[in-house]
DNA sequence: CGAAAACCTATTGACAAGGTAGGTAAAAGG
DNA sequence: CCTTTTACCTACCTTGTCAATAGGTTTTCG
């Protein structure tokens, strides 16, 4: 359900947290701290600073800040913002072409209601609750 | 999260079901009222016979039949059967070969505690839950 | 015997996940 | 101004899994 991708970005927030509110974190750091590779994290931080989450600051002395406090950013958002989506089945993906059985399955309720608990736990959490 | 197999598996279930107490179902049928290729669903079949979720009879007027009352099979178990696993995030999957980072991972407990509500909603919901 | 069913083994095509490679632009220090 | 350090950008590649096909063999009943 969650691939590397909205984990490891998890892992980079965490990390830029932890670092201070003052300040840059250069991505090389974190590559390093976190043992990821640092090409397969721009790629994960991309999609952080184009939703909003994080701030880059290029040239000497630069690198990622957070937008906001720890308290502010829901474990859900990190993770719809780095994995693109949020459903644990494929029939919620997308509400636009919707699947044709949609009206008389009865699986269907099973899957919504499973999603409403899932968006739930996630958004209810905070980077904060991750922290120490 | 979940992929076809366990979506169909659980169709078929329901359907078995719904075909009554008596008798066998053949899978030519739920295949033809399933509107999924019947090859692949032998292939799903066959793990939830393994499983000891259906039992299954050849030759002509065999088919399937639940082992059970619907009452008494949970979602999750179905689910599980038929997917083979029940993980929401590989660092779960294998208790065997353990992540290195679990000692002082920051985002091991969410993991784990969300895997908590995610079995602990699927196994509390019955198959019977999904009839009519 | 013959039809209808389960059961078995192998193969395939497509696609995404996970990661590389090789750059260009920006900003600061000297 | 020039070099260093950083973010930022585009393209590519490799591997594995998903979803499904294909083509059988065995079992059972009428």
């Amino acid at each position: 359900m969650f691939s590397t991708r909205g984990r490891y970005a998890l892992r980079v927030m965490i990390d830029i947290a932890e670092q201070g509110k003052n300040g840059h974190t250069p991505l090389k750091d974190i590559a390093e701290r976190q043992q990821i590779s640092k090409k397969y994290l721009e790629s994960i931080v991309k999609d952080l600073v184009k939703a909003g989450l994080l701030k880059g600051s290029s040239g000497k002395g630069g690198g990622y800040e957070l937008c906001r406090d720890p308290g502010d950013y829901t474990v859900g958002e990190i993770l719809e913002a780095s994995e693109g989506r949020f459903a644990a089945v494929a029939c919620l993906e997308t509400a636009s072409d919707e699947c044709p059985r949609s009206a008389f399955c009865k699986t269907l309720p099973l899957w919504t209601e499973f999603n409403e608990v899932t968006r739930n736990f996630f958004y209810s959490k905070k980077l904060s609750d991750l922290l120490n």
